[in-house]
DNA sequence: CTATTTCTTGACAAATTTACTCGGAAAATA
DNA sequence: TATTTTCCGAGTAAATTTGTCAAGAAATAG
């Protein structure tokens, strides 16, 4: 799981969608604006995002973007894992090589792997909507002591 | 939070002194042939270690490093945030005018700095010798969810 | 004391990734 | 038809990551 401006452009574009409501289309210029985002860059996210089904995209004046779904349904995984690709799913075994020390997988492999598992399970259970009431602080928990 | 693979490294190379134990030194050439590191690359990343005081350096034969303390002791957080920098803490505030859409913060400001709290949680439970031991897969728990 | 081993340090360089820009095409509306 | 807006592929500059290199300092063995 990667986190670069990518993602958080993107959360942060399909949050305003959400605030938007989805009666009518949202220009790229104006989240752009109103997300301080360079528009020509916002331009190639929000096309990943339509490609992938999460918004709908319709040209020509008055067009613009609105959320496929509501936004309850959107989960910031499912954002994040789109725009990001879903690669580091397996942390170190990425780039060819890296991960072998003698055997197949590195000391730390199992490591890298449950942290993805742990990032991916918090960020699919906060919605779009989550975000725009704000209910996102105070949900972190600690990870289970393991059962000797 | 963030993970490269020089974070990787630091964690591959700890656990491989944790293994070796604290009675003798373990010289970074060791390390960096069992754990498939380049040994140039691994030097930078341990002198950061040893100047957080992770682990101690001595110089000349029977050389090398070790652990400053017990496994259970030196946690993974610790580790990462030492080679990686403490930045990102913040997510979005990182790099200046970022963050800003009107006012100070942006929308999804306080997710991001919720995940880093979670991440840090989780690997602030996980310490060298639950590496060692094997004790790492299954800890992730998914967030609580919002009290309404 | 001398040689050897090994860490210590800083500067530098290659490779990769990120964060964009640009030019134009296609569709929709008026 | 003219304008608006998304669509699309390619290219690029900056930053970051991932190293390398050369020289020096400390410790120990002989």
């Amino acid at each position: 799981m990667k986190l670069t401006t990518k993602g958080r452009y993107a959360v942060l574009a399909l949050t305003d969608l959400a605030i938007e409501g989805n009666e009518s289309y949202v220009k790229i210029s104006h989240i752009a604006l109103r997300q301080n985002i360079s528009s020509t860059y916002l331009e190639q996210i929000l096309l990943t995002l339509k490609r992938a089904g999460l918004i709908i995209g319709v040209r020509g004046p008055n067009g613009g973007y609105k959320l496929a779904t509501s936004p309850e349904k959107i989960m910031i995984s499912d954002i994040v894992n789109i725009v990001e690709g879903k690669i580091e799913a397996k942390g170190c075994v990425s780039k060819s090589g890296s991960c072998t020390g003698v055997s197949g997988r590195c000391m730390t492999h199992d490591l890298w792997d449950e942290l993805s598992r742990h990032i991916e399970l918090f960020l699919g259970q906060i919605s779009l909507r989550d975000i725009v009431k704000g209910n996102v602080l105070g949900r972190s928990s600690p990870p289970k002591a393991f059962d000797y």
